[in-house]
DNA sequence: TGAATTTCTTAATCTAGGTTAAGGAGAACC
DNA sequence: GGTTCTCCTTAACCTAGATTAAGAAATTCA
């Protein structure tokens, strides 16, 4: 049922079967379809999501009425409005489904107790979170130190498998700049290699 | 010696007194003067640091050759690069004294030997991250949000300490605009109000 | 399968903020 | 107590990317 989730876990951490067991018991499943959310601004953030299968995206929506994403979450990837969760405020922020998509939900509630049974897990949250950190600075640098075209190409040669599967408003909105400014782009000499290999996960 | 961190740390979990001699024992105490730093761009990030007294900032060099600063860290707050220290590559920003400053420094080597000796502190450490996390999305809202004025005026009615302990260009570059577009705002009527209260750390 | 909805493209026009250049003023240094 | 750095300001000009407004392709789903 969970097991990407345990492999996932296993990648940082040994768990007793006692403790796996444990882990599958504060979990739910949710199928989410396409379109629908896992949170919107407004409600308070209830739970920390693990994607299984599909893609969801966080967006939120600026002064200016736009959609703005802030990111993208994959197979294998934690997503949630930490803000929310440690604050119990509402959230600013949008969690939909960009596919049909099923989550593993650990409800944060839940997940204290989880934690103070299986302290292994302290030390996984505490190696993914590293890793959400690095993975945020280095976006930084991309975002803050590159032109919207470079960020663009630089984006689409790491992820090329990535581009083919979210429409392309959301990945100029995730990059920081217009869908009509996209198609300018890719209209150039240029602008959009037909790339094969490299990573799928931004 | 090290009673700043020590509170902090008690803030989110208890240490027994021998825990914390222990960390104790695996911090060093390092004194920066201004301008110095604690990491340069092309090293490898080696320690994750505290900052007892004084401000550091984090910064890299854009393609342009600007400066582009990231981050600061003020008293009680902990400062790295995560992505250098996790995969212990060459860094690409560098972490400089902007005031002489006083931190613990705990080395990445020694910390995982610590962690595994005090398991409290891999709460602890989730714990602090996952305001990290959280204080880099509303960053992120703010940045991708508000124009840039709105994000000066918004920062300064936040953090008018701040604002008054640090250069001016240096503000500019976290804000992400020019130090001439934000003497330009200032100048603008209601461009900086004489205001007093408010907290100091960004 | 065909209408409705989403998504993508093009092109003209506009603007927030960058760039360049120069001078001024405070702080540190000798 | 003057000289050298650092930092801040102003102003003219410039550009990357936004906005607006159509229309053209794809998808989706009934």
């Amino acid at each position: 049922m969970y097991t990407a989730l345990l492999a996932h876990i296993a990648r940082y951490v040994a768990l007793t079967s006692a403790e796996a067991q444990l882990v599958g018991d504060n979990l739910t499943l949710q199928t989410v379809p396409r379109k629908a959310y896992l949170l919107a601004a407004g409600q308070t953030c209830t739970a920390n999501y693990f994607v299984l299968q599909g893609c969801l995206r966080m967006y939120f929506i600026t002064e200016k009425g736009a959609e703005q994403i802030t990111r993208f979450a994959l197979e294998n990837w934690w997503i949630t409005d930490q803000s929310s969760l440690l604050s119990q405020r509402p959230s600013e922020f949008f969690i939909q489904a960009v596919e049909p998509t099923t989550v593993a939900v650990l409800d944060y509630a839940r997940q204290e107790e989880l934690l103070a049974r299986v302290p292994a897990l302290e030390r996984y949250f505490r190696l993914v979170l590293q890793r959400v950190v690095a993975a945020d600075q280095m976006r930084f640098v991309y975002q803050f130190g590159l032109s919207a075209e470079e960020r663009y190409h630089h984006f689409s040669t790491a992820f090329p498998g990535f581009v083919q599967r979210v429409p392309q408003y959301m990945l100029a909105s995730y990059l920081g700049f217009t869908p009509e400014f996209l198609s300018k782009i890719r209209a150039r000499p240029g602008g959009h290699p037909a790339g094969k290999a490299g990573r799928h996960e931004p």
